[in-house]
RNA sequence: GGAGUUGGCCAGACAACCGCCGCUUUAAUUUCUCGCUAUCUCCGCAGGUGAUGGUGGGAGUGAGGGGGAGGAAAGUCCGGGCUCCAUAGGGCAGAGUGCCAGGUAACCCCUGGGGGGCGUGAGCCUACGGAAAGUGCAGCAGAGAGUAGACCGCCGAUGGCCGCAAUACGUUGUGGCACAGGUAAGGGUGAAAGGGUGCGGUAAGAGCGCACCGCGCAACUGGUAACAGUUUGUGGCACGGCAAACCCCACUCGGAGCAAGACCAAAUAGGGAUCCUUUGGCGUGGCCCGCGCUGGAUCCGGGUAGGUUGCUUGAGGUGUACGGUGACGUGCACCCUAGAGGAAUGGUUGUCCACGACAGAACCCGGCUUAUCGGCCAACUCCCUUU
């Protein structure tokens, strides 16, 4: 399995899954645009949710952008995030960005969670 | 060359690397799972559990090939297909449509034609049925707004009043007043003032009369029809506007939507039928019968999580021939062009140029409407210049 891929095994695909991140939430990275949620999921691999909602994000290409910005970035800093189950959601203002600043931002996001989970252990 | 009209087309390009989702070819048979089957093990009354091997299928993995958002994918405003539910037939209510003819699966769409309006023109716009079935509405202004009307003005023939003259004393002629009255020419108000122009006519006027124009009705002619007509006859002539006011007339219309609907179906709980069983155990009861609970197997029915399907081959495109003014139709040939599902169609770098708008499929089609950086092509119109 090469390191910077991104199949359907990382990925959470059931409501059951979701539920589990939001009420047993052990890691949090907030900012006025975006909050990410993460659990530790006892499995070799990071896997990764995303809600982006109507409400937060009026137009449809928006919230396409906004995801696959996510996803991207996700992928190239897995290797920071081993086993945990995160969810990322979209706040009010995200699309206001430019792709290159939404791109540095989740970049920093990924950081930030991955020195909470290092300074936990 | 400039300005414009109509119709159509494109929607940054190329390369490398890293990803995502279907499809397809292939490999390894290692991981997981399901079916059939053989051997062994353990528990048992009936029957089951586990392990190993063989075989077939599925998921997953590696490698290769090929495909992957739009002209509006949008708004959800119309019309269908498809699915389930309802449904004898008729009427009422409600909603929609509204010049005529055609196209279409259908339409509030499209095409052609007619009427009206705008533009020098190519062209564009048009809710464009009925107001002599009824009810109703019309602010302000204005004298008057639908059975017309007298503010200014004009007249004042006729009647009245006041002069003057004549007189046969009955009146007659003439001048004035604007009292009664007449008037729809002119002014003024208004979106709109009840045909227009001219001549005659008159006290002044007036379709009051006539001519022409216009209008209504009828006939005729042309046209499938809407409608048109240097046509004929007839009527002095309104029958005003609003029906996106009620209404009348004609025609159309069941409801819900892919989260429609169909199928498979774990675990746990639980329903029904048949058969088997140490012809067991427990409860009820003093005891027997009986009743209830408690085993095993097979089958049936409901059905949650989850999964599969519906799901992309279709009123489909492209080319061509023929028919038609055209929308479109028919024949033939070729092509297969996203199918996700916590939701793919992307990221990075480099090069180039006109430096890239609006914007993201969610069952599928036909339209309409709205958003949109720019560019290209064709036909046509007007103006200018040159030959």
């Amino acid at each position: 399995m090469p390191e910077s891929s991104f199949g359907r095994n990382k990925r959470l695909l059931t409501a059951r899954a979701y539920q589990a991140v939001f009420s047993d939430t052990c890691y949090k990275v907030a900012h006025p645009n975006l909050l990410l949620l993460a659990k530790p999921n006892g499995l070799c691999q990071p896997r990764l949710g995303l809600v982006v909602a109507k409400k937060n994000i009026r137009r449809s290409v928006d919230r396409n952008r906004v995801k696959r910005v996510v996803r991207e970035t996700f992928r190239h800093s897995q290797s920071l995030l081993d086993s945990l189950d995160i969810v990322f959601l979209a706040r009010q203002g995200m699309d206001r960005l430019t792709p290159r600043e939404q791109t540095d931002l989740l970049e920093n996001s990924w950081r930030r969670l991955s020195r909470k989970l290092q300074a936990e252990q």
